[in-house]
DNA sequence: AACGTTCGTGCGAACGTTCGCATTGATGAT
DNA sequence: ATCATCAATGCGAACGTTCGCACGAACGTT
């Protein structure tokens, strides 16, 4: 516990005053060269290291980026966290940032937490995920005039920095994907309406089949809460379907419901791939070791999450950024199940 | 963007000093009545948060717990990330702490980026993540009496506060399953030795084997990298071995290897679960949905995580913990696999 | 020789807290 | 009446920085 070196303590032993310690340090004014190296000296043999909180408490900044995430359910894990944190702190640290996360709360609560967190200094902006329609976060912000971005889009309406995946895109390319391998009866497992992500997504769907002048029947349209159940119950019905209506391929929204579709598949006797084609979305870290191994689209997180910290750094240091408003493309990881 | 409310507007507005407005809030002294009351009027209606930085700086702590988590690579996600973090940021944030992530390292900068945080005051504490034999950050935490848990211990002949599962304790009920299931030659999937977390893991094997009266032929202990490849690579060689030395189940030290296995043995042409067993180790996300679902030994991280920042605030609070070396015990999810 | 400029450095103040000690007026004991 | 005690509050200082301004010396210009 050695005892703390602090600018007097430099001061002291390079022979000049500490604020001029300081200023040296900070590079903010030309002093003669030897009086320099003293300092420069006294810094390295002493191991003087600036205190953040005292610098922090006297600029009004805290350096800090808040975050919190929601928990998912303990079967469905956040599998995208540990590569989303990490491109943040890693961007963050090159910015002279440090992430401040926080618990996810619910409700009322939940702008209060951000409130809390921006009357007591802690944070100077804020990265907001899991973003849905009329989030509440968003307006708060948005009315205090706090610099944020979010991972996600929410009301067309509202003007706001964010930074997204293109879901349609990807939908786009997992339906175009199999309309190339030569289906035209292919069946969309959603989620509810009331998903932004979800709407987003199935557009793409639509897209894809409209421009190659497929109409998708609403039987083939399955929504459900996104589960492995769900998969399953669902290609259940899309298998039950008269002879020519019945489809040959699904895209599903994520691979939780896709790897649900090719259960049911196999255990209808069919296989998945040949006899009925299966495309997930999300690149959860099993898909590639399944069996067969899974067609799925895979979201840009490092990207993602190294943007948005690059965006709020610019809007925290006022320096208005040229894009605020960033999509990033998803890409098409072609395996053997459909 | 709301002019920061300070004590000295507090004060002003009940009529008192903002020393005396500091006391009340801290409950360091009593005042009368009328004026305990006008106080806290003056908070409620001027809305006065205290500023951490301000607090911190004159306390001279920053309540903050410093953690950092290896980076895996993109396809051999940390599940267990979310989990973990989300319990110690809740249980951080119940103590009045928070987590400051930051950038994992490796080699000689790893200590520095510890020394740094220590040095510039901006935490009182970390949670070690990863820890191996003859960790330098705990050498270095230790001499410099900086207090940390890990989440993982080291070597035996150190003495230092830790959280870790059982996890020779999860391999003992694997392997015991397996025996009662009528196995006699079982096989086991390990880490190379120079894992400390395998070496434990892989000694419940031995006790297991060694209490049903079994000995383990050297040919069943297959060591390597712990990735999907070697899985399948691992169990092609031990269905190879000659009839009376083949083993007819085996456990792994995780659910990727037991994945790869699983694939092996579906590819030789035998039926997981019933002509051959696998058990793993982690409880991935997708094992329940695999096919057999894979019966897998679950660590309590939840608890694990909590307990891990409960005993660093009791050692930052230097009221010293009962119990700073705690081993949990995991559980064994049975399913089809084995 | 007197003057403005520039360079190198120091000084005082401030950020918003907490903390120890001083001060006041009232109360009770001698 | 005098003094010690105590409750209620105020005051000054400090934590380690950064920042604006001032000051003296050296320099070049008129």
């Amino acid at each position: 516990m050695s005892p703390k070196v602090t600018l007097k303590a430099v001061a002291v032993h390079a022979g000049v005053s500490y604020q001029t310690v300081s200023k040296v340090l900070n590079g903010q004014v030309s002093v003669a060269p030897e009086t320099r190296q003293r300092i420069f000296d006294a810094v390295q043999t002493l191991g003087y290291r600036p205190n953040h909180i005292a610098r922090n408490m006297r600029i009004k900044r805290s350096f800090m980026i808040g975050y919190s995430w929601v928990q998912t359910s303990p079967d469905q894990v956040n599998h995208i966290l540990d590569q989303f944190l990490t491109s943040m702190v890693r961007e963050a640290e090159a910015a002279g940032y440090h992430l401040l996360p926080f618990p996810f709360r619910e409700g009322q609560e939940q702008v209060e937490a951000y409130r809390e967190l921006i009357d007591t200094g802690r944070v100077d902006g804020f990265v907001l995920s899991s973003v849905n329609y009329n989030d509440p976060r968003i307006h708060f912000l948005l009315e205090r005039g706090f610099p944020f971005v979010a991972f996600g889009r929410s009301n067309p309406e509202l003007d706001f920095p964010y930074v997204d995946v293109d879901g349609a895109d990807g939908l786009r390319q997992a339906t175009e994907h199999l309309i190339q391998r030569g289906h035209t009866r292919i069946a969309a497992i959603a989620w509810p309406q009331n998903s932004r992500v979800g709407n987003e997504r199935i557009q793409g769907y639509f897209q894809a089949m409209q421009a190659a002048g497929l109409t998708p029947l609403p039987a083939w349209i399955e929504r459900g809460e996104g589960t492995f159940e769900f998969g399953r119950e669902a290609v259940a019905r899309l298998l039950d379907l008269p002879q020519g209506q019945r489809p040959t391929a699904a895209v599903a929204l994520n691979d939780t419901m896709a790897i649900g579709a090719m259960n049911m598949v196999r255990e209808r006797g069919l296989e998945v791939g040949h006899d009925f084609a299966v495309v997930g979305f999300d690149d959860a870290p099993m898909s590639q070791y399944l069996f067969p191994p899974l067609t799925t689209v895979r979201q840009p997180i490092r990207e993602a999450g190294r943007k948005c910290v690059e965006i709020l750094v610019g809007l925290m240091e006022d320096k208005t950024p040229a894009e605020n408003q960033v999509l990033l493309p998803p890409q098409l990881i072609k395996r053997a199940s459909g």
